[in-house]
DNA sequence: CTCAAATAGGACAGAATACGTCCTAATTAT
DNA sequence: ATAATTAGGACGTATTCTGTCCTATTTGAG
């Protein structure tokens, strides 16, 4: 026994790792006639594996989606990337995600040869990648409902708690999840207030998919939202700062915030808005660069406070 | 055709789900008599996919590894968290393995069963986690030398090149990888220095596996080496600065470093060496508490300048 | 339009395979 | 010792597999 399921196994992989192959090819990588090439696609569909065919010129078969994810074969390469990919997942600390993880892991662990085993253990072993730590996992009951919202772009209600306030229910309609420094957020926009928001995922106390659809903007960049909405939040005042530094030393310093800056003949804008002019005048005092206060004057006097308790603590 | 195909896929998949399983359960499973259920463990091993069993009470059948990856057969579950770990694979910016990812990303795109693939697009298009950006893609050709040395525990040569100086080589025991705020560090005892020591991979500018070997302290946890080393490494000055505050305030302004603040009576001691004072007196002007240097006087005046600095801001 | 190169699938004969049954043998744990 | 498991050869019967032969259809290039 077995020829044949062997080399049904065998096609099943050159389809896999080819886009697409003649049935004079497959036959002479078989050893097999063409006739028998085109029984074994008919055995791929009975096993639930359709197969696509081009006649003419040019002609070939290639795979396509069927209703069941067939069996994967794998290269000692992209099984090494999915183990640090398993790694890398691992971090984000999703719960719905961590028992999967674990089952992908002891699948591979229990088959892989030894020699790529040994490599898989050095990496998982050796091989850290530290993302900033997460103080609750991210519940698992709110993930499933806002991948259908993300997917079939239905609207949500929430109950949310917003920093030191209470929980209050709002209608949102999820434009993307991001993972950023150890936690997750959702970007969308809040019937509530009318406009974009992000909210923490370990902060939503509840979730429930509407039935009410929505038109996700087209292009709606959710990275992009996050650092202006976190950067652009509401304040009392308007701020205003020239940096005189260009773009790298800026990202070099600020990381992420140095992509909301805009250029101008002096140097690079930052235009945002502040509730507290002593913990922007604090964040500006570590710039390693010059920097000019446009406005608000508070600012220029919270900086002078601040220059002062420097002083002060210099002079003990 | 394709019964036992269908009969052998099945085995292998109920294999891969469970620890073991008895041959009557398998044959139940199969509707097959047990001797056919014998006769296709010997198709497995035929296919490359060797069996493993137990013979007597509780008596069972096994996968083993073989000297290949067999087909693998994963659930919707598990092929989501696959997508989510190339996801956030490809943030890692290893250059080996970013083929590698694509590779495995176009494989199951393939052949994905709609729904899984609408679920798994949503999740590509609409699921960022963001990591501190890398300006340089880590060079592939260190990744697999690194990775020899640290599974076999053999010693390198690098050339390195510290920050703003010549490169130099040196004779380094790999102890450990480490992505970490964007970059890849190697971990590892440096036998120039005959310390330990952490070197950022974009500043490899070769690297060579030696046939020596070494042996790998017990426990060495690369992280928590990666942290001391940053924070403890070796500079000209001694410093000691005295943060009044409470250590989880403390944590809250500084993240990671705060681990290292040791309690006195006055406060939290931050014991560490710098080369720069001016740098230190930045990264201190931001800290929301009150603080004293007690070493050395140069950063106290570093501190004054870097007043004054503010002050001038604060005037014009 | 013709031709070449591809896919498609039915039919046939002969070879090969698959299966359950029956049997003997060996290994474990109770 | 017994029960419950694995092991594998042999047999007869039914089924499957294969290459060959053939006709049919689809593409693209000249």
């Amino acid at each position: 026994m077995s020829g044949p399921t062997i080399r049904v196994l065998s096609l099943l992989e050159l389809l896999q790792s080819h886009g697409r192959l003649s049935g004079t090819e497959l036959a002479a990588r078989l050893g097999v006639d063409k006739r028998t090439v085109r029984r074994y696609i008919q055995a791929l569909e009975q096993l639930g594996i359709p197969v696509t065919t081009e006649q003419g010129c040019d002609g070939g078969y290639m795979l396509v989606a069927g209703f069941k994810l067939p069996p994967m074969m794998f290269t000692n390469d992209e099984t090494l990337a999915l183990s640090l990919g398993l790694l890398a997942a691992h971090n984000l600390n999703l719960a719905d995600t961590q028992v999967a993880i674990s089952s992908v892991q002891a699948k591979l662990e229990r088959v892989m040869p030894a020699k790529l085993k040994s490599r898989a253990r050095a990496i998982a072993d050796n091989i850290k990648v530290i993302l900033p730590a997460s103080d609750t996992e991210t519940s698992g009951q709110h993930l499933a409902p806002l991948l259908d919202a993300l997917e079939q772009q239905r609207s949500v209600t929430i109950r949310y708690a917003s920093y030191q306030q209470a929980p209050v229910f709002r209608q949102v309609d999820p434009y993307g999840l991001l993972f950023r420094s150890g936690r997750w957020y959702m970007s969308g926009y809040c019937h509530l207030r009318q406009e974009l928001r992000t909210f923490r995922l370990d902060r939503l106390q509840q979730i429930e998919l509407l039935q009410q659809c929505f038109n996700r903007p087209a292009n709606f960049d959710t990275a992009e939202h996050f650092t202006s909405s976190l950067y652009g939040m509401p304040g009392n005042l308007d701020v205003q700062v020239m940096l005189h530094t260009d773009k790298h030393t800026a990202a070099q310093a600020m990381g992420e915030t140095a992509s909301m800056l805009k250029p101008q003949a002096e140097g690079l804008l930052l235009s945002t808005r502040t509730d507290s002019c002593y913990c922007l005048a604090q964040w500006l005092s570590q710039l390693p660069f010059d920097f000019s206060i446009i406005e608000p004057p508070e600012l220029k006097l919270a900086l002078k406070q601040q220059a002062e308790r420097l002083m002060n603590i210099a002079q003990r």
